[in-house]
DNA sequence: TGTACATCAGTGAACGCGCGTTCACTGATGTAC
DNA sequence: TGTACATCAGTGAACGCGCGTTCACTGATGTAC
């Protein structure tokens, strides 16, 4: 078959760039920073479009590229599909999620105030890292399998850490390992529909994080709701 | 400006339909029938594909149609979009929901085994209507704002039914409207992540139902939750 | 019952568009000598 | 330090495809007489 295409060219510097910023004057920088650079821009584009509201099934890659400000076929030079492009994303979130559980574990367990600590250091985190926390929450549900499979597996290991973590607490020594998996998840899923609360309440669609007054609103509920689960735990039954 | 147009003079009868089903045999049936009919196979047709793991925001109109085995031209005698189509589903699903409460309410609050029942009526609509739950677990974090909006909406709804339901309890009859919105709100959190198990149990990316096996598992592990939760009502001190 | 006309659900063809992917290329950065 | 060549991140153009939407149309059903 022929090659159709028209062999290029065109004189040097007759393309207009429409990228938004459109690479300003060559600095010197090493391959491997430039590399870097794009890709973290890619990344960042996908999270920024989705604040915007488009679902992570939604996102093309051409978008995304167009919002890192580089050509559709450069994308290609970092991630060989969306797919992989949102796996890293998912892993730049478990990292996110791992801080807070090192931070809650830092000063041991303070059987006294431990739900106020938790509930303050879950919204720090929530704020510090919305748009990675926004794509979990959005991606969790979504068509993409691949995502979705990724994120619940990670969401699992998640609820299994804290397990190991709530074991610590006197009151918790003698429940059985799976009944302590079902009080961890059942934590995860409070803080899981508290960040739901958290994101909802953005302004403008996800675009600006809440005002101080709802997100107190919101951890104030969400303290109680763990409140009252622990109200339970010494009168449960541990059987193995 | 010219129509561009070629007028239609092919010969009758030249066409020939690919669609699975070539509409048999010209029956009688009113208008209104077969209006009534397409469009359920629409609605059918969109459940059908989110079964195959599309999620509603991949899903489009051409598909959908297709699926119907319809032209594409002939959706829009039905609905203006797919955001549309879509509320139609909640709806539907809405309808199911409610009938869930209806039945759980029937014969009134039996304090002894009302857990262990409630558990198996949410399991039985669930499995009578799955592909309307996996809809609403899907589009409920779907980037589709119209759709989650509406989901979202009818969730904090159903809570407040179940809110009036559980004041007939007399261990609930001191508490505060808020404290059973929360804790109807809990319920309702545990009974979804019961719907997403049981959902994400189904092989085959969810077109088949989860084995008995599965199910009774999942069962029991929503009843183990449903209890604890149970077990902190007594201890809470309830205050407006 | 029969006839002439109206209604309207569904058709088939066409449109312009954004998509994912490919390719040979450019030109700055890096390396060997 | 200077030169010749290699590497490779990003470019621009092209492709074929499925998409949403429009339009005049067909032909069965419905209605008025």
């Amino acid at each position: 078959m022929v090659n159709k295409r028209t062999p290029t060219t065109r004189p040097p510097g007759r393309h207009v760039t429409r990228h938004p910023a459109p690479r300003p004057a060559p600095e010197r920088r090493s391959q491997a920073d430039r590399r870097q650079q794009t890709r973290q821009a890619l990344l960042d584009a996908a999270l920024g479009q989705m604040e915007a509201g488009i679902g992570f099934e939604a996102l093309s890659l051409r978008r995304v590229a167009r919002a890192a400000g580089v050509v559709p076929a450069a994308f290609y030079r970092h991630f060989a599909s969306m797919d992989e492009l949102g796996l890293a994303l998912v892993e730049d979130s478990v990292l996110a999620l791992r801080s807070m559980l090192r931070e809650a574990r830092e000063d041991g367990p303070a059987p006294e105030r431990v739900i106020e600590r938790s509930v303050k250091i879950l919204f720090a985190h929530v704020r510090e890292h919305r748009r990675h926390f926004a794509f979990v929450a959005q991606a969790r549900g979504s068509g993409n399998a691949v995502l979705r499979h990724a994120i619940r597996s990670e969401t699992k290991l998640f609820a299994s850490e804290l397990a190991t973590d709530l074991a610590r607490f006197p009151v918790l020594r003698e429940w059985s390992t799976s009944d302590l998996q079902m009080l961890a998840g059942m934590f995860v899923e409070t803080m899981i529909s508290a960040i739901e609360a958290f994101l909802e309440a953005s302004p403008g669609g996800g675009v600006q994080p809440p005002t101080p007054e709802a997100e107190a609103r919101i951890a104030k509920q969400t303290e109680r709701q763990l409140r009252l689960l622990a109200l339970a735990i010494p009168q449960w039954r541990s059987r193995p």
